[in-house]
DNA sequence: TCTATGTTGGACGCACCAGTCCAATTAAGG
DNA sequence: CCTTAATTGGACTGGTGCGTCCAACATAGA
């Protein structure tokens, strides 16, 4: 009695809202199957239909809990910049390897990739992740870079227009890099990623008189 | 008799094409019938057949034609750059709106769309376009880069890199704002969008001594 | 121990869809 | 005009997968 069987019933809500959002993640909506994700979890198939009723509501669940899990994640991945203090350059990229950290983990890609792929079906996802995740966590990076301007350390006068292009100078090489998620980046590549980035947008946005390094 | 009536047998060839490529890439690959495809194209379902033999080989024969499509565009946008005179704001302000006319045009997204959704299923796809369009693009770009900066008008070490960044500061941005290509962006937000990016992008690759406007 | 609720495995109905087949029609080319 | 090849509509098959049902089983709480 480890703990493979039966240990109670809320925990088989979350096994299948896992092993759902896994398959459904890596086949696709209309490719995953419900018996799959049944296997997956360990549990029959009769038991997904008692918890969620029907295999729409079972994605919208699994792929609402994995959204949450991101955006803690992402902003989990800001809160290094609540401090103002140290120095400038090892601050955004630290931050900026954290944000990539969670870009490209698995479970983000999936998001995105179903955000994508399913939006025809099913176009309220959208709606979640893109007030829920994507423009909180803008919100509180333009947030983040307003202190730093308002404070001298940063040149700039649009801080959302900023961190827009800060995530855009970070995920767009990434993309490239690892084919769409396809391709798995290393410690170091992660690391580079944030440092050419931060490069960049120091050169556009810090302070204008002395770099903070030569 | 005008042209509606059948012309021929190459006009049907690329109304499947066509009509396939519409269909799958609104609906997805799993979720397309055959039988709408070729209702839309004007054709008998067995005629899509006889051309194609299976859907598989029709789905990579539509996505191939549209791929190769969206690389002439985006070169047809390069080229732009061609001639090293002129005002070089002006200059990338220009190239930079043609990219992301290409960028958000309904095929353009489709073939992003389709390349994340299905690349479980047909993981090739991810190659062709990757190493196709995606890479040649960038190069092209990167070259173009190379030039100005070795005539003294960008001051950059990296023009691969630099071309990874310019596109994700043109990008980033508009992926948010068009909520991922599900909200059309009008001229002036696209002129906008490449307007801010070749700011920034100028601000940290332009002309070291003199900027080309106060 | 008894009971209520959740779980299991498996079988089943049902709908949908890729791919085939065929007889009738149409267009192209010599 | 005649032959050849492509097209058409429709019926048909086989496979797959969602969702249901049910009888037996496990578990938690009284």
């Amino acid at each position: 009695m480890e703990a493979t069987a039966a240990r109670g019933r809320i925990d088989k809500r979350r096994a299948i809202l896992d092993a759902a959002f896994a398959v459904i993640g890596r086949e696709g909506y209309a490719q995953a199957g419900v018996d799959v994700i049944a296997a997956e979890a360990g549990v029959a198939k009769a038991t997904v239909y008692n918890h969620f009723g029907d295999k729409e509501a079972l994605f919208r669940a699994s792929f609402a809990a994995q959204a949450e899990r991101v955006l803690t994640a992402n902003l989990a991945a800001l809160e290094v910049l609540a401090d103002t203090g140290g120095d400038l350059r090892d601050l955004l990229e630290d931050v900026g390897r954290r944000l990539l950290e969670c870009y490209c983990d698995e479970r983000s890609w999936a998001v995105r990739r179903l955000l994508l792929a399913e939006h025809g079906q099913f176009p309220d996802l959208l709606d979640v992740t893109q007030s829920g995740v994507a423009d909180r966590v803008l919100q509180t990076l333009a947030d983040r870079f307003a202190r730093l301007a308002l404070a001298g350390r940063l040149n700039l006068t649009d801080p959302e227009l900023a961190a827009e292009q800060f995530t855009g100078l970070l995920t767009g090489p990434v993309d490239r890099r690892t084919r769409f998620g396809t391709r798995p980046l290393s410690e170091d590549g992660l690391r580079a990623g944030a440092r050419e980035a931060v490069d960049t947008f120091l050169r556009a946005f810090g302070p204008s008189g002395a770099p903070d390094r030569p």
